[in-house]
DNA sequence: GTGACCACCTGGCCGC
DNA sequence: TGCGGCCAGGTGGTCA
């Protein structure tokens, strides 16, 4: 499932390849991807319209196309290829970008979980599915104090804590598993609980994650690989996130999976008491 | 404001 | 072999 490091390895493979390319027609096979504008709309406000960069806020991707801005979450299996016009559409294709010069940039997404908004480009950060988040790991205004301030009336698990995207946004299922286990925290710890020696190491290591990550191109895991031919390198790194039964690299324990708010928890009971 | 629960959706896996 | 049921999970909505 694609987190903040596949989805900018994402960014970076599609700037590459589509930046400077022309929509000359969409087709969209399942409209509820579009969610606040009708397909006609969608249709209607992109083509003919140039492409001119491509943003990431936390999971989201921003195609930016100058008045107005494509804002897309792949959810969980939600992929970009991009293929020339006359290759057939495949199953799981719900969305072709036909590109002037006979390219296209195909949405693909096996569980149909995958959003699109389409944004006044000036209304991104005012009224949009962004204005909600919480900011980045990497933002130097997620301090200490921030967090403590917006957990500290949080009874609710550590784990819960981190993955509320309008708290903390770009850390999913398995990176929060890691960056809990970089800090020794038992996920199901209340977040009200957590000194502030412990938030600033929640800080430390998802930065130190999350660039390890996106340094490795992501990670590709269970039935999520990444589009473009990219595949991430960061399953090699994971310490505990699927690793039930293995033993713990630092202590030798044996690894535990738990349910936690119903989300698949994987940790050392030793290391992360 | 907070927390728990559910819906969305399909492929893979497991047990019978 | 075929079938039914469960699981995976990010986000938004609803309800207490």
């Amino acid at each position: 499932m694609p987190e903040l490091p596949e989805v900018e390895t994402v960014r970076k493979a599609l700037s590459n390849l589509i930046i400077n390319k022309t929509i000359r027609d969409i087709d969209v096979f399942y409209t509820k991807i579009v969610r606040n504008v009708s397909v006609e709309e969608f249709k209607y406000s992109l083509e003919n319209r140039v492409l001119k960069r491509i943003d990431r806020y936390g999971k989201y991707l921003i195609f930016n196309f100058g008045e107005v801005s494509l804002i897309s979450h792949l959810r969980m299996e939600g992929k970009y290829f991009i293929k020339n016009a006359d290759m057939p559409k495949e199953k799981h294709e719900h969305i072709i970008f036909y590109f002037t010069d006979g390219d296209t940039l195909r949405y693909h997404d096996t569980r149909k979980f995958g959003t699109m908004d389409l944004i006044p480009t000036k209304d991104i950060y005012i009224d949009s599915p962004i204005t909600k988040l919480g900011f980045e790991p990497f933002n130097k205004e997620l301090t200490v104090a921030y967090l403590q301030k917006r957990i500290q009336k949080k009874g609710t698990a550590i784990k819960t804590v981190l993955l509320d995207q309008t708290i903390i946004t770009g850390l999913g299922n398995i990176y929060v598993d890691e960056v809990l286990f970089l800090s020794k925290l038992n996920p199901t710890k209340s977040a009200n609980t957590i000194t502030k020696i412990e938030i600033k190491a929640v800080i430390d290591n998802s930065i130190k994650v999350l660039n390890k990550a996106i340094k490795l191109g992501g990670t590709t895991i269970r039935s999520y690989t990444s589009s473009l031919g990219v595949t991430g390198r960061f399953q090699n790194e994971l310490n505990v996130h699927t690793k039930k039964d293995l033993p713990c690299p630092i202590c030798n324990t044996l690894i535990k999976k738990i349910k936690v708010n119903g989300r698949g928890t994987y940790y050392c009971p030793k290391c992360q008491q």
